[in-house]
DNA sequence: ACAACATATGAATATATGTTCATATGTTAC
DNA sequence: GTAACATATGAACATATATTCATATGTTGT
């Protein structure tokens, strides 16, 4: 049986730790990221964290493709292709073009392409 | 070129989709990435589309630190820094060694600062 | 005008996920 | 043994997000 502990007084206006090395932590935070910077990233990854838009992508990177093409390609529901185009769309990951009935998708940075190669070596990596 | 068409009723059964290039079609298909990779390619990205993991990251991407000082560096409770320091251990993105009473962690695959500078450089070039 | 098609989108829902709180576990010193 | 400290973790909660459904918008052809 675990006994509880008597806790003094807890503090909680700070958290009160007490085994920081005061030089590494300040040396770290003066080279911490912008907020700016923190955002952007949260954004693309978040983006690329989705089994739907990462075939989107994959697709994609092979050749422009329209919204009818894209879904039968991922096997998904072209109304679930276009809300997800929508947030590549958002990101400027994707571009698109109509061309009379459909629109056509293709990708408008290809960074992203090496962001994939990366996360794939990583993954075989492990 | 087009297939059949199917009624648009509310015939929920298939996709009706009507607009398909078989060729381009089938061509992406097969060039398509593997469901485990797919997976993998999510968790990693999934990993890394979260602020506070991001900041963690990019912490120890500069030296090995205890959980203490990590908590201080990304200003931010000592349990959630554990909690999330778990999910990084989990995918091998962060190791781990016992010094006492203290944990340090450092990263477990230099790759991660390659996905960090490219998607740097796809916020900056936008 | 209308019908048919391709795509976009708002609303609803279900699930996932980040954060907090309380407490447990493990280590050192006494 | 107990106390103090550093870390880990389960549960609860709130928010975010992926997917579906129904419908709207835009385009072409008649």
């Amino acid at each position: 049986m675990a006994k509880k502990k008597l806790t003094t007084e807890h503090s909680s206006e700070q958290c009160e730790v007490t085994c920081i090395h005061e030089d590494r932590v300040s040396r770290v935070k003066q080279n911490s990221l912008k907020a700016e910077e923190v955002l952007g990233l949260e954004d693309i990854f978040k983006a690329l964290g989705d089994s739907t838009r990462i075939k989107l992508l994959h697709a994609l990177s092979q050749e422009e493709m329209c919204v009818c093409d894209l879904a039968e390609v991922i096997g998904m529901s072209q109304s679930l292709v276009s809300h997800q185009l929508r947030v590549l769309r958002n990101l400027r990951l994707v571009k698109h073009r109509r061309e009379g009935k459909m629109v056509y998708y293709s990708l408008d940075d290809e960074h992203i392409l090496q962001l994939f190669t990366q996360g794939l070596e990583h993954i075989r990596h492990r």
